[in-house]
DNA sequence: GCCGTTTTCGGCCCGACTGTTTTCAGTCG
């Protein structure tokens, strides 16, 4: 039992709790405690056994009974209790804008609803619309819900959430009158998926502002139109998809604009640190103002300020650590996409990528960086036409012959090698030992248990010719979770064995998660951010993994590949003799 | 359910918006 099993089984708890209509608070104290075990460092089993477990803050004498109960024996009656006494179809219903806890309570009690179809029946038929509390409207909005179910409402990717927010801020500053916007929320922490764009803008008169942005091309739907605050469902092509989410501007004057900035950027737990701050000097922070304090605040550094903290960066906003490292202006300076020098985990035509060597390597050049690494697939996986032995030392030469001819970038020879099924690597040791680096991957057996794949893993971090673990979970976000794996473990064993860990930096990866990022970091771990690129294009995507990179809280001296190509070389060659 | 330099009870972040009400509950962030 994992922690995020553990932390979904709380979760869920919480959940059915509001959904019996129970005390807002306790189901909250489930939800926070599910946050908590999620974040938690360190082995959840050891925490439990050592009993240390109820010295975490938000977490009690009920949970800590819950916790135990889940790890040591996987189960939890108290849990299958719950799930009997409510029909799943309710959990479901709540995924409905508008629609809460206690509406489906309600729905449940007076109309027997329990489904999703029932609800919409229910509605057809006029009942919906006469039930105490409910109206007209909201019959036509839990209509409107249903049919928008798997459209509106679901999480994206950020990459795809950026880019409609930054359409729709950019036409917001555009409008007569708008003096300062900002893009706030998940967006602005840099979160791996957002489920909303968060707007903040200053005008003197919100009003006309308002007007437009429900008039914006891009809208789909008005959910909200009020004197400050309006709620779009915005829309978007981006390449051969498009992009749906929900989008909220609030328009304030510019003196509560920084306030209200970062009130909206949060996260809510962040937030509720800073007021409970706030209220320890004897002030009171909401959304406009910070009330009690007299001086001007420009910007959201002096909102910081006020408080007694240094600014913290919108990435370490997650009440992990940051108030508290603000406070002693002890933040890592973070690292900067600048900072990148080269990139080690890449295709070519030679394997499954787009671009040959040479192009990809120009490519490289051309984003500014000083080095390539090319790590083509290993020869057991076919599918992606893996390398024999005999193609990639056709590939050193060919290598050698393009680092004699380029200027201004060398290429590094490396390779992603699969791990095999028991945790040894798919080339010899004797070939192994040619390359500059190693990247050691799984690709197969995603179904193994969690004992066996972690082993696996291990094993293949204690092989002395591998420098970094790939992508270590194989997850693809909002698509396919990860292989079974126990992450705490592994970072063990790359610690022991003095290995790296790379953060792949495809957007529908970003693995390593972020959590795990600040882990491998305690743990004297360097990383590694790689954009796994399979075209020229590609290439650039190392960007979105200096986001996972600065959320957790690495600087540039964390990162292996801030470093220079000589430096490079020289760290690579000195692990090689070490062994 | 959690928490405590008001410590075993009584709070728990707080405001906008909507729709249903006629003063407010529910939802959302």
């Amino acid at each position: 039992m994992t922690k995020d099993d553990v932390a979904a089984a709380l979760d869920e708890i919480g959940t059915l709790l509001a959904l019996k209509g129970e005390n807002d608070f306790k189901c909250r104290a489930y939800s926070s405690g599910a946050r908590t075990i999620s974040q938690i460092p360190g082995d959840l089993k050891q925490l439990v056994e050592s009993k240390k477990l109820k010295d975490v803050r938000g977490i009690g004498e009920a949970l800590v009974e819950k916790i135990t109960t889940l790890v040591t024996t996987g189960r939890l009656p108290y849990l299958d209790e719950l799930r009997a006494s409510v029909p799943p179809g309710l959990i479901e219903m709540l995924r409905l804008p508008g629609v809460g806890p206690k509406k489906v309570k309600a729905l449940h009690d007076a109309l027997a609803v329990d489904s999703i179809d029932k609800l919409k029946a229910a509605c057809e038929a006029g009942d919906v619309a006469k039930l105490k509390g409910f109206g007209e409207k909201t019959a036509q909005r839990i209509l409107e819900g249903i049919n928008f179910l798997g459209t509106v409402g679901n999480r994206v990717r950020l990459d795809k959430g950026i880019a409609l927010g930054e359409r729709l801020l950019e036409k917001l500053r555009a409008m007569p009158g708008v003096i300062r916007a900002e893009l706030c929320g998940s967006v602005r922490r840099r979160r791996e998926t957002v489920k909303d764009i968060d707007i903040v803008a200053s005008a003197a008169d919100a009003g006309p502002i308002m007007d437009a942005f429900v008039k914006l091309p891009e809208v789909l739907q008005v959910v909200g139109h009020g004197e400050t605050k309006s709620s779009i469902v915005a829309e978007m092509a981006l390449g051969r998809e498009k992009v749906v989410l929900n989008a909220d501007l609030r328009v304030v004057n510019d003196e509560q604009f920084p306030v209200t900035v970062l009130h909206f950027t949060g996260s809510k737990e962040h937030n509720i640190r800073l007021r409970q701050r706030a209220i320890e000097r004897g002030l009171s922070l909401n959304e406009y103002a910070l009330t009690g304090w007299t001086k001007k605040l420009p910007d959201e550094a002096a909102v910081y300020k006020a408080l007694d903290l240094v600014w913290v960066p919108p990435e370490l906003r997650e009440d992990t650590g940051e108030v508290d490292a603000a406070e002693k202006d002890a933040l890592p300076d973070l690292i900067q996409v600048k900072d990148i020098r080269g990139v080690f985990h890449n295709h070519t035509t030679a394997s499954d990528g787009t671009a040959t060597l040479e192009e990809m390597a120009l490519a490289t050049k051309a984003l500014g960086l000083e080095y390539f690494g090319v790590g083509d697939h290993s020869q057991s996986l076919t599918v992606a036409n893996g390398l024999s032995p005999a193609r990639i030392k056709k590939q050193w030469a060919e290598i050698d012959e393009l680092n004699k001819k380029l200027k201004g970038i060398t290429i590094l020879k490396g390779t992603e090698c699969d791990i095999l099924e028991d945790g040894s690597l798919d080339y010899s040791d004797e070939l192994l030992a040619g390359f500059d680096y190693v990247v050691a991957s799984v690709h197969t057996l995603f179904g193994l248990d969690e004992a066996k794949q972690t082993a696996r893993v291990c094993k293949a971090l204690s092989h002395p010719a591998v420098t970094m673990l790939g992508h270590a979970t194989g997850r693809l976000l909002l698509r396919r979770d990860g292989y079974k794996i126990d992450l705490d473990k592994v970072l063990e064993a790359a610690a022991a064995h003095g290995k790296m860990i790379e953060i792949n930096a495809q957007p529908d990866r970003l693995d390593l998660d972020w959590k795990y990022v600040k882990r491998a970091k305690e743990l004297g771990i360097p990383l590694v951010i790689n954009p796994d690129a399979h075209s020229t294009d590609d290439l650039a995507l190392y960007v979105w993994g200096v986001d996972v990179a600065r959320r957790g809280w690495l600087t540039k001296a964390d990162v292996f590949n801030t470093k220079g190509v000589d430096e490079v070389m020289k760290e690579l060659m000195r692990r090689k003799t070490a062994k």
